[in-house]
This record gives structure tokens, sequence and C-alpha cells, in this order.
RNA sequence: UCCUCAGUAGCUCAGUUGGUUAGAGCAUCUGACUGUUAAUCAGAGGGUCACUGGUUCAAGUCCAGUCUGAGGAGCCA
């Protein structure tokens, strides 16, 4: 029975008044062969473990290493160190679990998150990842929370999709058909007929499509779920594999679909605040150690608490594609060319023109609206003047696109028309166009990468500290 | 995929115009000390200089290729 133990945050919430208690955990570290450093993942502050000298035996003792999992009897008193405010007074300790001095990665100092990233199967006993994946924690459940309270059903849509037609990126084969022989048709192409499902499978890219289906029955669903790209993106901010946010809304517009999801995300991060203060403290002080060491033109200018608080406050800037397009070409960065791209109206925005416009201009998150049509998805409803969609991407310093989203093409002749016009096989979408066929309404979604959220809350620079085990190019370890 | 940079001890790094036995701090081990806060002090051990090939009397250092990692770009969330 373990079941006896107390964990270390329940603990230091406490005051110490001789309570007798077996906590059990980690050794972070053991110094002066006296006081150890107990963690137990339910709160970044360790617990100070006393032994007493000549209390325990010399064996003993030398199994008390860093990385050592033990179980401690003791009486919790106020400490007479000035570090902590209390003492756990040991009368027995067990060691549950050895760790190896010499072959044990993990060093009491500090390391750099390259090296951690090689060794992710220990890192979230560090100070930093355990403090980014309890915020991360907080933020999936703060995701449900949310649209539980607003009455949305959480949709749980497919892995594994026969549609290759969303066209938001390059996609994983999912076949059971052996690679060196597989079955093929008289012209020698594959012959998926013979495959798992009798036709060529992928995992999803999105589950957007099957979202709608939901809308349309339920007015309000959510999809968060895993979800795979098979780009060969080397950058600090894609995985080939991420969780996704995607609420669809029916009788939802273009407006208040912007509504949404600039309450949803200071929701979220409110949420994040109210929980895991201590963790965000400690993170903000480890991105301002980090950037101690930049160039004082390349620092924040807010710190990570300042600018969380400064996203809650202030309402998000909403421009249109149109009129991003004139500020990019009225400012100075553009009259200096500073720009290595050239702006004018139908490009597709690059990253330095986004981040003009949200770290330089507006130095807030920014809700461009409106976009050319020739440059989003063939879902987006089009707009009056016949060269825009309902299209708004929400873009966040430091971070880039966080949300991407629009109001959807309800007509079907418009959407059909589209359809052709970009080469999407309208047949094999036959189970989409019957939303518009029986029933059509006004609805609108997003999609939310939920680890650029992660990102955004815990100042975290690489999208692969974020998650556990991330998967990119040339990296599946774990 | 493209561009740039990097790969030297378990970790973080230094290593001069190519030249004797490749160094430091931390970690580890041994000992000392004992109310410490990444404890401190003394000593010791620890290297396929990413890999393959080449140039040279001589390569950690120069050249080519490969692999891996990082940053930026593209694709996007």
């Amino acid at each position: 029975m373990f079941n006896t133990r107390v964990k270390i945050k329940t603990l230091l919430a406490q005051e110490p008044q001789n309570l007798e208690v077996t906590v059990m955990g980690w050794v972070r570290t053991f110094r002066n062969n006296q006081f150890i450093a107990l963690n137990d993942g339910s709160t970044g502050n360790n617990l100070q473990v006393v032994a007493e000298l000549g209390k325990f035996d010399e064996e003993l003792l030398k199994r008390i290493t860093t990385g050592a999992s033990l179980k401690i009897k003791g009486t919790v008193v106020p400490s007479l160190g000035k570090g902590q405010k209390m003492d756990l007074v040991a009368q027995s300790i067990e060691v549950l679990g050895d760790s190896d001095a010499e072959k044990f990665p993990l060093q009491p100092k500090k390391h750099s998150l390259e090296f951690l990233r090689e060794i992710a199967h220990l890192r979230f006993r560090t100070n930093t990842f355990s403090a980014v994946f309890r915020v991360r924690h907080t933020l999936a459940f703060a995701v449900h929370k949310f649209f539980n309270e607003k009455g949305f059903v959480y949709l749980h849509t497919p892995i594994i999709t026969a549609s290759d037609a969303e066209g938001a990126g390059e996609m994983f084969r999912v076949t059971t058909l052996p690679f060196d022989n597989p079955p093929r048709n008289e012209d020698g192409s594959i012959n998926y007929k013979e495959d798992f499902f009798g036709r060529a499978t992928n995992l999803t890219v999105s589950g957007q499509l099957e979202g709608e289906l939901g809308a349309m029955a339920f007015s309000d669903i959510y999809t968060f779920g895993p979800t795979f790209r098979a780009e060969n993106s080397n950058t600090t901010r894609h995985l080939a594999e991420f969780w996704m946010i995607e609420p669809e809304m029916a009788f939802h517009d273009l407006e208040d679909n912007m509504n949404l999801a600039e309450e949803f995300i200071k929701y979220i991060i409110k949420h994040a605040i109210d929980n895991n203060k201590e963790d965000l403290e400690f993170l903000a002080q480890r991105l301002a150690d980090e950037e101690k060491q930049l160039p004082q033109d390349k620092r924040s200018e807010m710190g990570l608490m300042e600018k969380l608080e400064f996203v809650l406050n202030n309402n998000f800037e909403r421009i249109t594609y149109t009129e991003a397009i004139d500020i990019l070409i009225n400012s100075p960065a553009y009259k200096k060319k500073k720009f290595q791209y050239d702006v004018k109206w139908g490009i597709d925005m690059q990253s330095e023109h986004e981040r003009y416009l949200v770290e330089k201009h507006f130095k807030k998150p920014v809700i461009v609206t409106n976009y050319p049509k020739d440059i989003k998805a063939f879902y987006m409803r089009q707009n009056e003047d016949g060269k825009t969609v309902a299209a708004m991407d929400i873009l966040a310093p430091g971070i880039g696109e966080i949300v991407g989203g629009s109001q959807r093409e309800e007509r079907l002749e418009k959407l059909e028309e589209r359809m052709m016009q970009m080469h999407i096989p309208a047949a094999e979408l036959w189970w989409y166009l019957d939303t518009r066929r029986f029933g059509s309404v006004p609805h609108a979604g997003f999609g939310l990468g939920f680890e650029r959220m992660v990102q955004f809350v815990t100042g975290m620079g690489n999208i692969r500290d974020v998650i556990a085990f991330p998967r990119t190019p040339k990296s599946a370890e774990f």
C-alpha cells in the first residue's frame, strides 16, 4: 500500500507542526551527506529531507544519489535553514530504486535543452521540463473545461482517413501491404483494393471536415487530438505529430468565430496563470536568464508573466488582409527595403511580414481576416467582392500563426464551383457535400496548434521542448 | 528541401600559422569537513577529437563526402 504517502505539493502548502508523514520521490541533490532535496513531480519545489548525522548507516547513505527513488518516513518541522520553510526529519529511509551515479545523465547543474532532448525519457525530472509539462496539462484541461462550459460536444474524429482532399499537407500512408512486394494492378500501380481498408489510407492532417459533420447536428463541437503532417519541416514551430484543437460551430459567422477564438485563448491562459503560477514564474525566470545572454535588441520587451497579462488585458488587433498589406507597404521597413520578399496585394504573407505586423507594428496578437481566395483552402466562404474569402489567422508574437480558421462555404453551388476550380475531387467528398444538401447552415471554425499555444504560454523557443516525445524528420526516438 | 553554423571527457567548452604526452570547469570516484541550498576543500580516474576517405614527413587543426544537431527560410498549426 503506497497510497498513505503525502504528495510534496500538499505537504509544502501546510504549516510544519510536527506532523508524521511518509513521502516518496526522486533525489535531486544530496548535500553535505545530510540534506536530501526530494521531488515527486507534484510541484517544482523540492522537499528538504534531513538525514541526521550518525542516524543512518554509511551503506544506505551511499545509495542516496541523484535520480534514486526513496520512501521516507519522518516528522515535519520548521526548517533551521534559510532556503525553505520546513524540513522533513527522517526516521526511516528506504531506497525504492537505485540510480548509478556514474551512469545517470542528469546532474545537479544546468543542462542544454539540446542535450535534454536526447534524453527525453528523463527530462521530466528537470525543473524546466516538469514546469513545462505541468503547464501543458493545465492548458489541455482548460481546453476541455472551456468548451464543456459552453456546451460543445467533444467529437473524436478519425485518426486514419481515406480522404487526401483536405490539401493541408503531405500525409503519412497507412497500410498493411508488404513494401517489398505489394499487389499490383495490370498497369503496374499498387492495388489498394487488397490493402487493409480496401483503399489507400493516411493519417489525418485535420479533423475539420468530419468536425463540420458533427456541427451540423450538435451545433457546436470541438476536436482535440493528434494530427500528422509528413512535411520535411525543420523549424522551431513544426512537428510531424502534433495536437490540434478544432472547434466547429453552426450558426456562426467570421466575427463570431474570431470572438470565440479570442475568448478561448484568453481563457486557457488565465487558467494557467490561476493554476500554475509558480511554474510560470519559474519559466519566466528561465527565459529572462536566457535572454540576458542575448544582445539588447534581441531581448523581449516584456517578461513572460507581463506578456501573458498583457494578452489577457488587451483586445487582439483585428485587421483585414488588405489593411495588412497597406500597413506593410507604408512601413519604414518596406521603404528601407528591409523585407527580403516583396509586398503587394495577393501575396501569401511571409514570416518576416507577419513578424513585422505582430512584433513591430501592433506589438500584440493580430487577427488578419479576408484573405485573397487564391491563397486559401476550397472550403472557405467566398466574400461578395469575388476576390477574398472569410478567413482569419491569429498571429502571436514570437510564434507566428497560432490559429487558422474561416467561415465555411455553406452554399452548395459556390462550394462545388470552387472545388472544380481547385481540382478537389468532389466525388470523393460526397459525404462532406451532403451537409450542404441537407439543411446547410452558415458555420465557422478554426484550428489551434496546441504545442504552439504551449510555447506561447511557457516561453519555450523550440516546439520540440513542449511535447513529451517529439516526432520530427529523422527523429522518432522513445 | 534550401541557406548558415556546429560536432573535442558523462555535461558545458578552450585548443594559436598543421608540430612533443589534447586541456579547464562541472559531474564521477577516494578522503576530509558537517545546517547545507547546483555545499565546500584536497587528490584521482576519465578521450575512436562524429564517421569515411584524401593532402602532408606530420592532421583535433587543411580538403572532399556522409551522418547528426542547432538557427533561419519554405510548407503550416
